[in-house]
RNA sequence: GGAUCCGUAGCUCAGUGGUAGAGCGUUCGGUUCACAUCCGAAAGGCCGCUGGUCCGAUCCCAGCCGGAUCCACCA
């Protein structure tokens, strides 16, 4: 007889043990591929590596993890990927936060020194948030966890680019955008937000007529003024000059006809600053009128052509404008009624000032010239033909409606977390669109050689100067520093210099590589001057910048280095790092090479014989035009959610299982909130169907979001948010669990509160009991078929094959919360309060004892199989407790889902 | 200006072309050998309003009222 269960189930004795059990024994691992296998895939919405735990995490992981453990007791081959999503402008945002709490900013730092700080934030946060997802259960296989900047995963969001310029679907363009003068980057139309606000409406003289503007402060980019085309009023004018007073200064300006003006609003005329707003910018345009009228900086501080008001921020200068312009009689009237709305950035509210500038982007609207594809149709039909469905069907109609109405998607931001754009601009004006090479330089200068114990200089390959015994030890340290570190080479590159053969053969024996001799990288050529002291040679060629008696120049040697850096940035099998050991005069060009600004000076560090250094050549790329190396990298890097977009596709394509993106791609389902419909799920249908003709999901699972029980929206500024890391603490994560999934039908948003939470903590523990007194009854091992006897028996096998079939069907047809709550109903009424009531009778009956102690087991088990994808941890406990005998598998997680049985 | 959703028990929400459901709350009663994180019982609803379709509407349709949300370049 086993132990009784304590009369109480206390889930933090279990959830961790359990936990460790099902991921030693491999349960989260698809099984291997097999003929005509049913396959189960989902992505994991990749969590932003920058904050912990909240409760919207609880949602997702709680609605995937129940389909990705009902689909594996069916038997599918189940894979769910998880990822984590560097998620650019949010990181940075929290860590610019974090800065500034400690006095600094992003603007005082190098951008790598900021790179690498973020870099270290994220993967910090990044351990903290996937220990928490296995506290909630989530059973996704970690083995193919992937990050949004995994070298692969970048190499391939890269090529998708590529490919894009190519078909002419990725543009640069120079037009008005949404700038935040905060965080001093462009934004895309979904991250800005409307506020409704009432401002005054100044009306100006301005001339001849008067005009209204919400912004006297941008008077002084103003170029033009514009009426419609039918109005009589002011038809005389139209195609004239007028001078206008803009208070510091005198102007003539145009006047322009214009469909764009309404004649009700204001006076009927509109004063045109094309800097400043978009509209304008499109009058402009259509008018060929100036647009380099620029009032308003970065900074949204008013610029050198405002005169006195320079420097001041827009605010300021607002009423400082408006007093002048009063001073000088200029303001009519002003109207305090005028209600508009204003575009505001949606993490900091400061409002967005549109400014020109050039961006990348892609077109959403248009066909490509290679695949001759359009990105919003191919979207657009994929849904309407049903490849890719909806629950439920009203998202499709916002889906719809917001590709319907599309712009072209603003990709760059002008901040330093992300993902890089992989361009260049040459000198020559060609812009170059390729996928970086990965290829890393380490330098080696060879050991010490005999004409450097001279003091001479020696360029001359064919003079015999070795090695010094001294040279050879430098070497033998270096090799055994590789050796340390694990370093690699995927090819050794040497220059003919005997002491450089030398010091390669030393190296290449101890390291397994190949020596490709490159003449490229010789020393300088000396000439006359060969065997010279190096002060003597210095001071003739005045550091080799002129030639003496045929010695080369160091933009001779420049010229060679740059040639063979070439190559390897344009290397087709693109080696992950190469080891190239040649001289010191080498080492200043490869400098030079990288970053043309040195100055010559600054250029020359002495290198010491031994002494390593190691380069990155990602930055830089040959000219498609001239073939020169380009170092002018495009320093923007991508909006988030262009990777985040190609996720379904570049997952599995980068897992380190060769057939992983046959077996699973497209995924069966994807599920996440509505509130990124159109950032993100939009755009993953987009880039799915561009990149591989296919969706990237078969089924939209949207959740709602959760409130608090007054409704309210969660967030840390009205404390109202709920922690479930302390709701597992307290009530266990099964409890947590099945609250999400009870409480919420699809595409609707969900209140909780700790009631419900409690409710459901309770019926863990009711499930518990119902197991205790199971075990403590019919514990024994039972080998009785299962033979109704009487009434009770019957009714409670017949319920059971209803609930089996209803919650089978619940699930396929993701109606969660009514297999939950059908679940919920069969487990307390009919099973605890009536079945086990009439069993107590039957167990004293000897004719009945033996089929009720079967039937009871039997209905425990099934019932712990149908409520485990929802409650996991409860229900694998029990499972540990049952008789061997009555299971099909020792861990419940990979037991079989029930089956009715119909007498 | 366009679009979408919601209105069902005191609260929060499910649900269905045929006699209205859950959780929590409320009231009353229970120290029985699985569980007081429990057990038993009860009260409580013109399913927003008005029309239409139908043998029949809480459900489908139209309009209205009330609430929420999203999208959009009005100086």
């Amino acid at each position: 007889m086993p132990e009784p269960l304590p009369p109480q189930y206390q889930p933090s004795d279990h959830e961790g043990p359990i936990y460790q059990a099902w991921e030693r024994a491999g349960v989260f691992l698809p099984p291997p591929r097999t003929e005509g296998e049913k396959t189960f895939s989902i992505l994991m919405p990749p969590p932003n590596a920058n904050g912990s735990l909240h409760v919207g995490h609880a949602v997702f992981v709680t609605l995937q993890d129940l389909m990705v453990r009902y689909h594996r007791m069916k038997g599918d081959a189940t894979v769910w990927f998880p990822g984590l999503d560097h998620a650019g402008f949010e990181t940075q945002v929290v860590f610019e936060k974090f800065l500034e709490k400690q006095g600094k900013s992003r603007f005082g730092m190098a951008r790598d020194e900021f790179y690498d700080a973020t870099m270290a934030f994220t993967k910090e946060n990044s351990t903290t948030i996937i220990n928490q997802f296995r506290r909630l259960g989530a059973s996704a296989d970690w083995s193919r966890l992937k990050f949004t900047l995994d070298p692969d995963v970048v190499d391939l969001v890269h090529q998708t680019f590529v490919t894009m310029y190519e078909d002419e679907l990725a543009y640069r363009d120079v037009r008005p955008v949404n700038w935040c003068t905060k965080h001093q980057t462009t934004l895309s139309d979904l991250e800005t937000k409307d506020e409704l606000r009432t401002d005054p409406l100044y009306y100006l003289k301005y001339g001849p007529v008067i005009v209204a503007t919400g912004r006297p402060e941008t008077i002084f980019g103003d170029v033009a003024v514009a009426v419609h085309p039918d109005d009589e009023r002011y038809s005389k004018l139209v195609g004239t000059e007028i001078e206008v007073d803009l208070g510091i200064e005198q102007r003539s300006i145009k006047v322009v006809a214009d469909e764009m003006v309404d004649r009700e609003f204001g006076t009927g005329v509109v004063k045109i600053t094309p800097a400043h707003d978009p509209n304008d910018f499109e009058v402009a345009k259509r008018h060929k009128l100036p647009m380099d009228k620029v009032a308003i900086d970065e900074r949204g501080k008013l610029t050198a052509l405002t005169g006195p008001f320079e420097g001041l921020k827009v605010e300021e200068a607002r009423g400082k404008v408006v007093e002048l312009l009063q001073e000088k009689g200029l303001i009519d009237h002003v109207d305090d009624t005028y209600q508009h709305t204003v575009k505001v950035c949606y993490k900091c509210s400061r409002t967005i000032e549109p400014r020109i500038l050039p961006q990348w982007y892609i077109a959403m609207n248009r066909l490509g010239t290679k695949s001759g594809k359009n990105l919003t149709q191919h979207a657009l039909g994929a849904v309407n033909d049903g490849r890719t469905k909806f629950v439920t069907e009203r998202f499709e109609k916002l889906y719809r409606h917001w590709l319907d109405n599309i712009r072209d998607w603003a990709v760059s931001r002008q901040i330093v977390w992300g993902i890089r754009l992989p361009v260049w601009y040459c000198r020559c004006g060609q812009t170059t669109v390729r996928v970086p090479t990965r290829t890393e330089i380490i330098f080696l200068r060879h050991g010490e050689g005999e004409h450097n114990v001279q003091g001479i200089g020696n360029g001359d390959p064919s003079k015999p100067y070795h090695l010094t015994d001294k040279g050879k030890q430098q070497i033998a340290e270096v090799v055994e520093q590789f050796k340390r570190d694990g370093t690699t080479f995927d090819a050794v590159y040497a220059s003919q210099m005997p002491r450089v053969q030398e010091t390669a053969k030393l190296v290449a024996e101890s390291l397994d590589g190949t020596i490709i001799t490159d003449k490229r990288l010789n020393d300088i050529v000396l000439g006359e001057l060969e065997g010279q002291p190096i002060e003597v040679l210095h001071k003739q060629t005045d550091h080799h910048m002129k030639s003496v008696g045929g010695s080369e120049t160091f933009q001779d040697v420049l010229a060679r280095i740059e040639s063979f850096v070439k190559d390897r940035a344009m290397d087709e099998v693109q080696p992950k790092r190469i080891l190239i050991i040649t001289s010191e005069i080498s080492f200043w060009a490869l400098r030079k090479v990288l970053n043309p600004d040195l100055e010559p000076t600054e250029m020359r560090t002495h290198v010491l014989n031994g002494e390593t250094h190691s380069f990155s050549l990602g930055d830089l790329t040959p000219c498609s035009s001239c073939g020169h190396l380009v170092v002018e990298r495009d320093p923007d890097v991508f909006d988030t959610w262009f990777s985040s977009g190609q996720w379904p596709v570049t997952v599995p394509k980068t897992t380190g299982h060769a057939d992983d993106y046959e077996r699973f791609y497209p995924t069966m389902v994807m599920e996440t909130g509505w509130d990124i419909l159109f950032f993100w799920v939009a755009r993953m249908m987009v880039f799915g169907l561009y990149l591989t003709d296919e969706v990237p999901f078969k089924q939209l699972y949207f959740h709602g979001m959760v409130r608090d029980k007054d409704r309210q929206k969660m967030s840390k500024s009205k404390g109202n948010v709920m922690d479930p890391l302390a709701v597992i603490d307290q009530y266990g994560t099964d409890a947590l669990r099945m609250a999400l999934v009870f409480n919420t039908s699809a595409g609707n948003d969900m209140p909780i509160d700790e009631e419900k939470i409690r409710g459901m903590r309770n019926f863990s523990n009711k499930l518990w009991n119902i197991s205790r007194f199971i075990l403590m009854n019919a514990g024994g091992s039972v080998g009785t078929a299962i033979e109704p006897q009487t009434e009770a028996d019957t009714l409670i096998l017949t319920q059971l094959d209803q609930t089996i079939e209803g919650a089978t069907h619940d699930i396929d047809t993701f109606r969660f919360h009514e297999a939950a709550q059908r679940l919920y109903a069969f487990v307390w009424d009919d099973l605890a309060a009536t079945y086990i009531e009439a069993s107590k009778a039957q167990l004293k009956d000897d004719g009945l004892a033996e089929s009720t102690k079967a039937i009871l087991i039997h209905v425990l088990a099934a019932s712990l199989k149908l409520l485990h994808p929802i409650m996991p941890f409860v229900t694998e406990t029990v499972w540990q407790q049952l008789p061997a005998d009555t299971k099909d598998s020792p861990l419940l997680a990979q037991a079989s889902w029930p089956q009715a049985t119909h007498d």
